[in-house]
DNA sequence: ACTAACTCGAACACTTATGTTCAACTTAAT
DNA sequence: ATTAAGTTGAACATAAGTGTTCGAGTTAGT
């Protein structure tokens, strides 16, 4: 996938503005969903020309940056050991998710407002099987609660990693902490019922 | 605060056309943040120009229109009983909250997007420490966590009721199925480490 | 050194929104 | 019945964004 089969092979500025395009692209509409294509350009230090002849449309700008970012999201999730006590394997994902959520909550959202309903979710799916597979493992085990539906396991884990980026926002969590108040808060919310919430110490 | 003490008081029609534009606002922009004014105006059976004939502009008529849902949130939420046991006056605050912000939660995303940043927090704050005041008392009494910070509490039941929202919109969830979800998830997630998980039922 | 690919700014056409003005019409209040 | 308040659509001015075209300059590849 790293060379396209048909396209006449692109000279080596071009390729260095399309990295620099792609990369101010995250980076602008990570700050601002908003952010317009003039913005972007003058952020690459590329001329808006320019990134309209690589990139025919806003739309598609936003799917590439946002397809780079989920890739980058893929492969740093990928390394993480999912094997052994669920509980810890969850606490070893969440920690990894959370950067990836932090850094891309607001790229998301520029994507959700441009992109194709089904496209986010079709990016998105691969990562979130992984999750989805932990947590039915969990439930199988017994060690997470079977009473809620998976899907809703899976959205609380990634609503509670949005509130993390929320609550540093607004200046009321230090960005250190919100590893543990994630980790901590989604253990307690998997936990099925009648059983102890686990401390984070004794695993 | 029912009559204004100066303006020379408003004629029956324009009250009437004040009180349309506001329900149209509040309905129009909880389908769709980004609403027009004349997408509104349309909707309140009434003309762009008195629209504007009351609201000097855009950015009015939403802090007008969130006000107002506030306001009417506000009354709901204060009936709500919290005495007793803080876990079951939480469940009945997560019943009557979990139908206002599934309503507004559109609505809020318009504010954001226009409204100065303190003042959406300034119009939250009422409602919010009714909550506030409850987890600190469940946490003085034992049954809440007290290894986080209250404002993460807080935060948790938010984005819990928020992430039941999406979940909806999602179709992977029934309407009549959230409010359940959501009890049992934040009753878990306030829950004390070392102590059980309370089933909804034996409470 | 030659050429095709690439870059750039300026200018243009197009769209969509906000907010204002005007002049005629309708309605509520006393 | 009079009058002031309210309503209305059409037209206008502004502003900001998108996408395209052009012509001239630069740069990478062979």
């Amino acid at each position: 996938m790293v060379t396209q089969s048909k396209a006449p092979a692109k000279r080596a500025d071009a390729q260095r503005s399309i990295a620099a395009i792609l990369d101010a692209a995250t980076e602008s509409l990570s700050r601002n969903p908003d952010a317009s294509v003039s913005e972007i350009a003058k952020a690459a230090g590329v001329g808006r020309v320019t990134l309209y002849g690589h990139f025919p449309s806003r739309a598609d700008l936003v799917d590439a940056a946002f397809a780079h970012a989920i890739e980058d999201g893929h492969d740093a999730l990928e390394a993480v050991d999912l094997s052994g006590d669920p509980r810890l394997a969850l606490a070893r994902l969440v920690e990894s998710s959370w950067q990836l959520v932090d850094r891309f909550r607001s790229l998301l959202l520029a994507a959700q407002s441009v992109l194709p309903p089904g496209r986010i979710r079709s990016l998105h799916e691969e990562p979130m099987q992984r999750v989805q597979h932990l947590i039915e493992r969990g439930q199988a085990e017994g060690v997470f609660r079977s009473d809620l539906p998976t899907s809703w396991l899976v959205g609380t884990m990634h609503s509670v990693m949005h509130n993390a980026a929320d609550e540093i926002n607004a200046g009321r969590l230090a960005t250190d902490q919100a590893a543990d108040c994630i980790t901590a808060t989604v253990l307690a919310a998997f936990t099925p019922p009648g059983h102890r919430i686990p401390a984070l110490s004794d695993l």
